[in-house]
DNA sequence: CGTGCGTTTCTCTAGACAGCATGTC
DNA sequence: CTAGAGAAACGCACG
C-alpha cells in the first residue's frame, strides 16, 4: 500500500513523499485504515518500525478536519523528535507545542497550538490545574504505553489516559506499545483495534554467544578463534567494525562501560583507517570542551573516543551525552558501551548489538534478570534501516550451559505481560488527592468509579480495591489534604497546591513540618536543603564505605528543621543519605568544582545537574507551601536559596547574578575584581570592566546598560 | 629497593519525570 | 540479601 492511496489531505501526502515516505510497511498498511476511521487503536509492534507514522496521520487528518491532538511521550528528549518529525507540517498552518517540565516555552499559549508533545508527568499535570483546551483534543496518543508497567512512571501515564477517557469519551485513542504478551487486555481495557505484529523494516539476526561461537537462531554460526590479546566482546566489535557496520554494546554498570569501552577502544586500533584516527582525534578534543567544566569523567571519556569508541550513561554531562550520540550516528565512532540509557528513547541503531549483562543487581534483591522486554528492546537496536543490510543481536552467555536457556527465553520465547502498578500505596495517595484537589472526584461513588475504569481494576478482582482505597482516603482526610461533608470530598488549599506542585502528599507533610518547626526562621541554606533531600520526591545518594566523613559532618551541623534520629537506627539509615545529598547541594552553592564535587560524592556530571534540577524544583515547592502557611520570614531566604540553587552560587554574588548575561563564572569574575555590588558597577567605567576575564566588551555595554536605568532592577535582593 | 605482574580481597551496583518564569559561557 | 566485574591491595620474583 502507498501513502498516497490513504484516504488524507493531499497537501499532508505531499510532505509526507517530500520526507522520503513512499510505500506503507505491512503493520502500517493493516493499522493505517483503523487509524483514520477515527476508532481507538492499539498498535503493539517493534521499535522502529514506524509505530510513530500512524499516530501522525490520525493527527493531521483530524486537526485538518478542526480538532487538538496531545502526543503523550515517555522522555522529554522524545519529545523534541517529535517536535522536528512535525515541523514540516507547519507549513500547513499547523501549530505545535511542546509540553515538557524543563522546555522554555510560554505555557499560556500552549492551548492555541493544535498538536501538544509532552511527557505523561506533564499530561497529568495539565489535568491538575483543569486546563481547559484539554476538551477540545480529539486524538491522544500515548507513545511506549507499555510503560503503564513501570512501578514509578506507570501508573501516572495509566491514571491520565483513563481521565482522558472519561472527560473526553468521544477523542480517539491511540496507544503505540513495544511488542508484549497482553497488547489483548491493553486493547480491551481502551476499547480498542488491535495491530499486532513482528514485522521489522530491516532482518534482525539473533544469536548467544558462549565465548567460542555466536550460535543464530536461524542456524548459522560464527566460529570466534580465541586470540591472544584481545578479549571475545572486543572481538565480536571488531569483526563487525571490518565488515563496516558500528556495535552497541549494553552492560549493566557505569563502570562496566567505562572499562570496556576502554579496553575495545584499545583492541580495535587495527582496523580503525588512518583518516578515522584523524576525526577520532579531533572529536576527542571536542569531548573534552563541550562541557563547561573538566572532570576526570570527560577526561576518560575523550581518552576512548581517540579511539573511536566511547561509553554512555546517565553520569555523563548532557553535552558529552549528545556529542557521543551525534557521532555514532554519523559513523566516527565504531563502538559505544552503555547502560540501559539507550535502550529505550533516542534511537541510536547500530548494526551489532551486544548484549554482556543479563542480570542486574535491584536493591534488597541482589542480581535479578533483566526484563524480557528491556533485553528485546536493546536486541532492537540492531540494524540500521536503509543503512545495513541485517542487524545481529548478540546475547553473552556466562557458561555454555546457559546458552541453551538464553536461546529459548529471550531469543524464541515471548515477552512478559505488563501488569499495573497503580495498586501500590505511593501511587494511589499521589493520584487520588490530585483526582480529589481537581475536582474529578467528589464524593467516594466517584472515586470508585474512577479507579474501576483504571487498567489496574481491569486486571484485579474488584473486593480488593474498596477497602485500599479507604485507607488513602483516611489518610488525605487525617492529614488535612481533602475534608468530608455531607458525603463529598473537599480540597483543602494544602491538598490543591500539593497536588498542583506535583509533589508526593509525603513531601508536602514533611516540608510542613519543618516550615512550621520553631526553628525554621534561623535555618540556614544547609538545613533547608535537608529538609528537601528528606523528601520522597528526591533521589538520594547512597553511602559508601569511604563516607565516615559525613558522620563528622553530621557532628558539626545541629540545625536541622527535621528531626534527628538516633544513631543506629532505621531511620538513621534515611536521614544519612539525605544529608549527603543535602552537603552535595551546599557544595554545588559553594561553588564547589565540579571535578571535586564528583570525586567526593562518587558521582558524575550529569548526577549532579539532576540532582540540582530535582533540587530547584522542591524548593521552589517549599517556598510554595511556606507562602500557603503565611511564614512570610522564609519568603527572602527561600528565594535566594533557590537562585543560589540554579546559579551554583554563593551568596556574596546574588545582586551581580540578577543582571542579564551574568550568571555564576561571569559573576564570581566581576567579584574578584571587585565589583561586589550594583552601585560600584555603576560607579566603574566600562572599559575597566571590558579588562575582566570572561567579560569583554560587549557584556560591560550590556551591564553598564542595566546598572544605569537601574530604576528597573528589582531591588528586592539585599545588596 | 623499585618494578612488573599474577593473585586475592574489597567494593559497589540503571534510568529520569514533575513547578514556574526568564535568560548562561 | 541469590552475583560478579572492576579496582585496589597484596605478594612474590627479578633486576
Amino acid at each position: 500500500m502507498l501513502i498516497r492511496d490513504l484516504p488524507l489531505d493531499q497537501r499532508v501526502i505531499e510532505i509526507l513523499e517530500g520526507s522520503g515516505f513512499r510505500e506503507l510497511y505491512p503493520p502500517q498498511a493493516e493499522a493505517m485504515p483503523l487509524a483514520l476511521s477515527g476508532q481507538n487503536l492499539v498498535v503493539s509492534i517493534p521499535t522502529a518500525s514506524g509505530k510513530s507514522l500512524i499516530a501522525y496521520c490520525a493527527i493531521l487528518d483530524q486537526i485538518l478536519k478542526g480538532g487538538k491532538a496531545l502526543y503523550i511521550v515517555p522522555l522529554r528528549a522524545l519529545a523534541r523528535e517529535k517536535f522536528d518529525e512535525l515541523a514540516p507540517f507547519r507549513r500547513l498552518g499547523i501549530k505545535i507545542g511542546i509540553a515538557t517540565g524543563d522546555f522554555d516555552r510560554k505555557e499560556s499559549h500552549l492551548g492555541r497550538n493544535h498538536i501538544i508533545i509532552c511527557t505523561s508527568e506533564k499530561a497529568d499535570s495539565l489535568l491538575r490545574h483543569r486546563t481547559t483546551w484539554l476538551s477540545e483534543l480529539k486524538v491522544v496518543v500515548a507513545d511506549e504505553v507499555h510503560l503503564i508497567n513501570d512501578p514509578s512512571r506507570g501508573p501516572t501515564l495509566e491514571v491520565t489516559l483513563t481521565r482522558f477517557k472519561a472527560l473526553n469519551p468521544e477523542a480517539q485513542i491511540i496507544a503505540l506499545s513495544a511488542t508484549i504478551k497482553n497488547a489483548g487486555e491493553l486493547a480491551e481495557w481502551l476499547d480498542a483495534n488491535l495491530v499486532q505484529s513482528e514485522w521489522r523494516p530491516v532482518e534482525l539476526r539473533k544469536g548467544v554467544f558462549d565465548g567460542s561461537t555466536v550460535d543464530f537462531t536461524d542456524n548459522k554460526s560464527i566460529p570466534l578463534p580465541q586470540r591472544p590479546g584481545i578479549d571475545s566482546i572486543s572481538f565480536l566489535v571488531e569483526d563487525t567494525i571490518k565488515q563496516g557496520g558500528q556495535a552497541l554494546v549494553f552492560v549493566n554498570t557505569r563502570r562496566s562501560a567505562n572499562a570496556l569501552a576502554k579496553k575495545v577502544g584499545g583492541a580495535i586500533r587495527p582496523v580503525i583507517s588512518e583518516k578515522e584516527r584523524e576525526e577520532a582525534a579531533n572529536l576527542s578534543n571536542h569531548v573534552l570542551n563541550v562541557e563547561r567544566e573538566k572532570t576526570s569523567l570527560g577526561k576518560s571519556l575523550a581518552d576512548c573516543v581517540r579511539e573511536g569508541c566511547a561509553f554512555h550513561h546517565a553520569g555523563l554531562g548532557s553535552e558529552q551525552r549528545r556529542v557521543v550520540e551525534q557521532a555514532f550516528r554519523e559513523g566516527k565512532i565504531k563502538c559505544v558501551v552503555a547502560t540501559p540509557t539507550l535502550a529505550a528513547g533516542m534511537n541510536l541503531p547500530a548494526r551489532r548489538v551486544i548484549v554482556r549483562d543479563l542480570w542486574r543487581y535491584a536493591a534488597l534483591i541482589g542480581m535479578a534478570p533483566i526484563p524480557r522486554l528491556e533485553i528485546h528492546q536493546m536486541m532492537g537496536r540492531a540494524g540500521r534501516p536503509h543503512l545495513d543490510p541485517y542487524g545481529e543481536a548478540v546475547l553473552v552467555a556466562r557458561h555454555p550451559e546457559e546458552k541453551e536457556r538464553i536461546r529459548e527465553e529471550y531469543l524464541l520465547g515471548d515477552v512478559e505481560p505488563i501488569h499495573s502498578k497503580l495498586g501500590s500505596e505511593s501511587a494511589l495517595r499521589f493520584h487520588l488527592l490530585a483526582a480529589i484537589a481537581s475536582g474529578f472526584t467528589r464524593n467516594r461513588q466517584e472515586l470508585n468509579h474512577f479507579i474501576g475504569s483504571t487498567f489496574y481494576s481491569y486486571q484485579t478482582e474488584a473486593y480488593w480495591l474498596e477497602s485500599q482505597l479507604d485507607g488513602i482516603t483516611d489518610f488525605l482526610l487525617d492529614n488535612d489534604f481533602i475534608v468530608e461533608n455531607e458525603e463529598q470530598f473537599k480540597p483543602t488549599l494544602f491538598g490543591v497546591k500539593t497536588s498542583e506542585l506535583y509533589i508526593d502528599p509525603l513531601s508536602a507533610l514533611k516540608m510542613k513540618e519543618a516550615i512550621l518547626s520553631e526553628k525554621a526562621s534561623r535555618g540556614e541554606p544547609l538545613s533547608f536543603l535537608h529538609v528537601i533531600a528528606s523528601t520522597p520526591d528526591m533521589r538520594l545518594l547512597s553511602l559508601r564505605r569511604t563516607d565516615e566523613w559525613i558522620l563528622e559532618k553530621l557532628d558539626e551541623f545541629s540545625n536541622f528543621l527535621l528531626e534527628k534520629p538516633e544513631p543506629e537506627t532505621a531511620e538513621m539509615d534515611l536521614f544519612l543519605p539525605a544529608f549527603k545529598t543535602a552537603l552535595l547541594l551546599e557544595d554545588w552553592i559553594n561553588e564547589e568544582s565540579e571535578e571535586n564535587i564528583t570525586k567526593r560524592y562518587g558521582i558524575g556530571p550529569g548526577d549532579i545537574h539532576a540532582e540540582v534540577e530535582l533540587a530547584q524544583w522542591l524548593l521552589y515547592a517549599l517556598r510554595e507551601i511556606a507562602r500557603l502557611l503565611y511564614i512570610g520570614e522564609l519568603m527572602l531566604p527561600l528565594t535566594n536559596l533557590n537562585i543560589r540553587i540554579r546559579n551554583g552560587c554563593k551568596a556574596e554574588l546574588l545582586p551581580l547574578i540578577q543582571l542579564e548575561q551574568i550568571g555564576r563564572v561571569r559573576g564570581r569574575a566581576l567579584y574578584n575584581a571587585g565589583f561586589r555590588t550594583l552601585n560600584s558597577l555603576r560607579k566603574a567605567p566600562e572599559e575597566s570592566l571590558a579588562r575582566i576575564p570572561t567579560i569583554g566588551k560587549e557584556i560591560a555595554r550590556t551591564i553598564k546598560r542595566q546598572v544605569t536605568r537601574v530604576d528597573h532592577i528589582q531591588t528586592g535582593l539585599k545588596e
